[in-house]
DNA sequence: TAGCAATATGATAAAGTTATCATATGCCTA
DNA sequence: TAGGCATATGATAACTTTATCATATTGCTA
């Protein structure tokens, strides 16, 4: 029995979303982001990943709506979108707090 | 230079919360548990995904805190924590809405 | 306009995740 | 307590995601 297309299409669009979360790279990029805008350079110093993991995942984030961008000469400057996403990542604490052992093995998903 | 392992810590859980989120098969289960809870067979059934398929899931969604799970004779009933599943997936309706297109061509996560 | 700094992009190997199959366990009821 | 239904678990092949390397692009500034 096939599903409505609209139901379907919702489910996708979640999946994707969490998936951007799902990320050591872009976590530590929105953390990092939440306390101010930033460079790609900056972002690499203050991480030590590589140039081009960053650029790769800020493209995912800007993809999202997670991030906007403002060209500033040279540089972009990197900010968080905050409307939605830092009252989602306040949420989590209280989750992950209540949480934390069993997250820690949970088998399905790998903890590195 | 080293991270914090406080640091380092959290940003792992987050990562393991969300991926618990980003996978097609449990956000369909969450979105039927939304509804009321439900025994692994019913799920099969309304979902039509494989038995194991199903247990594997939901054994993830328990340890990652998402589900709750009775045993009822032979049966075991599976229900959302709603305490804080819940307010967040009804956030993210909001972004999501506004950034449809925009997710569906992320290009670093796949839209299948 | 040449050269450099900042950022982006493409290809790919390695790592991680998923569904599936086969099988095991647990709990009823006859 | 034997048999069957409901659910769980383990191993594995197929698929997806990730970081990395090499290279391209863009915009300053001398």
């Amino acid at each position: 029995m096939p599903k409505l297309q609209q139901v379907y299409v919702m489910d996708n669009l979640h999946r994707l979303f969490f998936k951007a979360f799902s990320n050591q790279t872009r976590l530590e990029i929105i953390q990092l982001l939440k306390k101010k805008p930033l460079t790609v350079t900056e972002i690499c110093e203050k991480t030590g990943f590589e140039q081009s993991r960053v650029s790769h995942n800020l493209r995912c984030l800007e993809h999202c709506g997670f991030v906007k961008i403002t060209q500033n000469g040279n540089f972009r400057e990197y900010a968080l979108d905050g409307e939605t996403i830092i009252p989602i990542v306040d949420l989590f604490e209280k989750h992950i707090q209540k949480y934390k052992e069993r997250l820690e093995n949970c088998g399905v998903i790998k903890d590195d």
